[in-house]
DNA sequence: GATTAATAGATTGTATACAATTTATCAGTA
DNA sequence: TACTGATAAATTGTATACAATCTATTAATC
């Protein structure tokens, strides 16, 4: 008996696996800004036809996490100073609305806020251990599921993208250290966010976003991060 | 001499134009909300195989204009009042933001606003002309132009997939009729723009906002009009 | 005739084959 | 050695083949 090619049975569920994975490793910052996404070693690693990787590609670039370049394949984002800016502008702007939204059901969902503060919980620990891939892939989550919480799902869809973006932009452009009292941070704007109020939620919220942009240098000397762009080749020697 | 298959020169604009051509259907109402997108019709159509629709459709998908059904394929969005609502509400969001930004740079970008007023004067033309199609994409097109404006790429991309979610909404919930006003309100609304006046022409855009929403009929009753999506079912009877 | 079961047809989901392009290797030349 | 050009290898982009699933049609039963 002929052993079938494939089984389409859990096809969207390993779809989801591969993104998440991927996804994962962005927040994770295991995977840096201009790595090669190479089509059929992603495939032989997860098991599956370039078909699919190919179709995961295509979500992660659509979400600007990664870039596909013409004939050349795909690569992971690398946010240059101005995409930066616009990007944590974006994300500033999507963070206060979603604060604000949160706020405004806070007692119609009493119930969720526990499972972020066992989400705290666990970063307390993963930072506790040293564990800075987890942790700062866990904080990720922390704003993600506040954007599920605002009730909003295409305002939850758009963070969704801006956060593994904004993983990019630290892993590009972070000059100081220092990120665990960040995780402080979340815990008093969740307590800000139970009681419902909205005012000192955007307020902590803006601060906690200040502390992240404060340790980034995003001045245009940063940009020889980017040394192709800057000079707008590819790998030509500088001319003349 | 045996011709070769494809080519792949143009594939990338190819590809773009199918893109464009669904969306501008959809922007113009002409195809409607549960409208079956067949993956082999759409390839015969456009002279591609499935390959190229496939990836047009998942592009439609993750903008949320288009919904895949496992195994059943690609059909366009039908948002249900609980979706039109979330997603009303972040359009405002995001226009009266976008609106902010480019009062802002509203000096730094004179020679734009021209291109704005001709756009007009072309809805106003199709408008008189009776082209209800192309007036009501052309008002999309004065948005999405404006949000290019603002300057922030996230924003702009974010806008772009809700601009024709709105038509989708439009087209399941309108009840009253009445849309040239809108050409109007986009001429005041630019008038401010040009002016630097942020806090009019915010003024102006949620009244516009407003004016769209006030045409529809977004109570549960009106959710009939996905019978499917209110019993929960697909084709069955009504059991007891 | 209405309802169910079985079969055939149509359509999607995945893998694969092959063309086009890019990248790497290597010989040849100054 | 350093550079150029030609060739081979690797990789992407598209089309196509085939399996899995869904849908429509027909046959069978009451």
């Amino acid at each position: 008996m002929v052993e079938p090619k494939y089984t389409r049975q859990k096809s969207k569920t390993q779809d989801q696996h591969i993104y998440e994975e991927i996804f994962d490793a962005i927040l994770e910052q295991r995977l840096w800004p201009g790595t090669r996404l190479k089509e059929e070693s992603l495939g032989e690693i997860f098991g599956v036809s370039r078909t699919i990787i190919r179709r995961t590609l295509s979500r992660l670039a659509h979400e600007r996490v990664a870039v596909f370049e013409p004939n050349r394949g795909a690569f992971v984002a690398e946010p240059d100073v101005s995409d930066a800016r616009q990007i944590l502008d974006a994300r500033r702007l999507m963070e206060l609305a979603i604060v604000g939204k949160v706020a405004e059901r806070a007692s119609s969902i009493k119930s969720e806020f526990k499972k972020l503060y066992e989400l705290i919980e666990q970063e307390h620990k993963s930072s506790a251990a040293a564990d800075k891939g987890t942790a700062i892939r866990l904080s990720g989550e922390f704003h993600l599921q506040l954007a599920r919480l605002s009730g909003n799902k295409p305002l939850e869809g758009f963070l969704h993208s801006l956060v593994p973006q904004t993983s990019l932009i630290i892993a590009l452009y972070q000059s100081k250290e220092g990120s665990r009292c960040a995780i402080d941070e979340h815990s008093r704007l969740l307590d800000a966010l139970k009681l419902g109020d909205a005012a000192l939620a955007k307020r902590l919220m803006g601060e906690h976003l200040d502390h992240i942009e404060d340790r980034l240098t995003l001045d245009e000397s940063a940009g020889n991060r980017n040394l192709a762009k800057v000079f707008g080749r590819r790998a030509d020697k500088a001319g003349a």
